[in-house]
DNA sequence: CTTATTTGACCACA
DNA sequence: TGTGGTCAAATAAG
């Protein structure tokens, strides 16, 4: 168990919830298998398992997979100065495709990882010069038959791009079923210490 | 034109 | 020195 501090409490939190909401969703989903579905069971089904990983990753019962460092290097001249700053900012998910989780990702990078047969993909937000959003992903195909990708998160984002998490919730459905945060927004979106201590837990209210 | 992707070079670290 | 993460020029796409 390592130590949680409230950050990685309430983003737990916050994916446990998401997870309900995505089971929410797709039982709704299976219910009325008349219609058209709005959203695919598999997307939901993936959004729930992305959750759920999330925040027990968050609560230290998963290995996030992180890198052993925390040094922030300097120098002035050439390219390739980097690294990842905190490991507990980091968390990953295996879904079968790669599946779209509502935020601007631009591709900076491609590299042939030794022990995979699949190159590793990198990416980082779009809004990284406008709105200085730290956010970062590697993507990674693990197998072919049985389709498998990793996606690796570092950091969270910080632009107002940000669209909420609950995407995979598409518009026709969200009415029903959209989380209400504190304020109406998402908040994810304080680097370190986020404020909100009381706020947060007052979602849900049946009414 | 602007914006995104591809791709090899560059760099830090083990 | 090998490996993996990032930069940036060239290229593609809108």
């Amino acid at each position: 168990m390592k130590d949680l501090d409230h950050c990685d409490c309430q983003l737990a939190l916050q994916e446990l919830l998401l997870g309900q909401d995505a089971a929410a969703n797709l039982h709704a989903s299976l219910s009325r298998e008349d219609g058209s579905p709005t959203a695919s069971h598999d997307d939901l089904a993936q959004a729930i398992a992305g959750s759920f990983a999330k925040a027990l990753c968050l609560l230290g019962y998963r290995d996030s997979s992180a890198k052993p460092d925390g040094t922030a290097s300097s120098k002035n001249d050439g390219r390739g100065r980097y690294k990842r700053r905190k490991s507990c900012d980091s968390w990953s998910e295996t879904t079968p495709a790669v599946v779209d989780d509502g935020h601007a990702w631009r591709k900076y990078g491609q590299k042939k990882i030794q022990y995979s047969d699949f190159p590793r993909s990198y990416f980082r937000c779009t809004h990284k010069s406008d709105q200085n959003c730290q956010a970062v992903k590697q993507v990674q195909q693990i197998s072919e038959d049985p389709p498998s990708h990793r996606t690796t998160y570092y950091g969270h984002h910080t632009c107002k791009n940000a669209s909420d998490p609950n995407r995979f919730i598409l518009p026709e459905e969200e009415t029903t079923f959209k989380l209400v945060y504190s304020d109406g927004e998402v908040p994810r979106n304080t680097v370190d210490k986020p404020s909100f201590q009381s706020t947060f837990p007052t979602k849900f209210q049946s009414g």
